[in-house]
DNA sequence: AGCCTGCCCTGCGAGC
DNA sequence: TGCTCGCAGGGCAGGC
């Protein structure tokens, strides 16, 4: 699921429970994600506190007091809960775990409050690492990814320059972290969708003001999907805790053979680069 | 270099 | 009811 819009409101909902906390304990239930987990992962954790909980692209950085970060990518499936973020909810005694339960972080808060935040992902396409903070943008991770899509350097000057020339769907371009940080399958669908862009369309040939407006529709896109995301926390943070999954009003993404919301026409699914694309073949050109 | 396909993993819904 | 198949929001390796 996690695009920029869930990964960001992950972090608004696990922010005010790690920053400033100290790992007082770190359990791995297997020894790998998607990749292993780095050397010495669990000792260079515990002892550490969380400075600071940040967002690049589609990746959650917590850095630590020990001068590293930790980098956590959600994959589709990953999604942490929050246990002990208010008084007597919270019992470090009893260790159960649901499925796929795969780490767990035992935090002190500044006070001595405790906290629990575990990390559950089914796929397993998620996974953690560690890197040094002052080189954390060089490492591998994020190397030659391209600007957040809701930051200053994300222009339309940049966007034309980087659609020119490429003879791929407009909508792979999308999905190129490299091209902009962040954008998942749902948002380039809804971002083209919103733009009256169809995904078919090379990249090189959406230039000028329909670049223009693409880019726009993009940024309104993660916007509104990012304030959707903090009333659905505001709902989960008042129920059980568990962050990730949220869904709100998509317009063609999982939506073939609705009308099109504009002009009443079928919306179409075709598979492009091996996933799925949601569009109106009449409204999109 | 750029672009595409296949693959990692588990669960779920559709269809038979 | 129970089986199989296809598909799922991400990223990477390997091929052309």
């Amino acid at each position: 699921m996690p695009e920029l819009p869930e990964v960001e409101t992950v972090r608004r909902g696990l922010a005010p429970v790690m920053e400033g906390a100290v790992f007082e304990t770190v359990l791995l239930q297997r020894a790998d994600l998607r990749f292993p987990f780095p050397p010495g992962f669990v000792a260079r954790l515990e002892g550490a506190r969380v400075e600071e909980l940040a967002r690049r692209g589609k990746y959650l950085l917590a850095a630590l007091s020990s001068g590293e970060t930790l980098i956590m990518h959600l994959g589709m499936s990953g999604r942490f809960a929050i246990e002990g973020a208010r008084p007597g909810r919270f019992h470090q005694a009893i260790a159960h775990h649901a499925a796929h339960d795969h780490v767990v972080f035992d935090l002190v808060r500044p006070g001595g409050a405790r906290a629990r935040v575990t990390y559950n992902d089914v796929r397993r396409f998620g996974f953690m690492d560690l890197a040094r903070t002052a080189e954390r943008e060089r490492c591998r991770h994020f190397q030659g990814m391209g600007p957040e899509p809701l930051g200053g350097e994300f222009t339309d000057a940049y966007f034309r320059a980087r659609l020119k020339g490429r003879r791929t769907p407009v909508k792979a371009a999308l999905l190129d972290q490299r091209v902009v940080a962040g954008v998942g399958n749902i948002y380039a669908c809804e971002a083209l969708y919103r733009a009256g862009v169809s995904p078919r369309r090379l990249a090189a040939s959406v230039a000028g003001l329909r670049s223009d407006r693409l880019r726009a529709a993009l940024v309104e896109t993660l916007h509104e999907a990012i304030e959707a995301g903090g009333s659905t926390l505001r709902d989960f943070a008042a129920s059980d805790g568990a962050l990730g999954y949220f869904q709100h009003g998509f317009r063609v993404y999982d939506r073939a053979g609705d009308p099109c919301g504009r002009c009443g026409a079928d919306v179409r699914r075709i598979a492009q680069a091996g996933r799925s694309t949601f569009y109106c073949g009449r409204c999109q050109r």
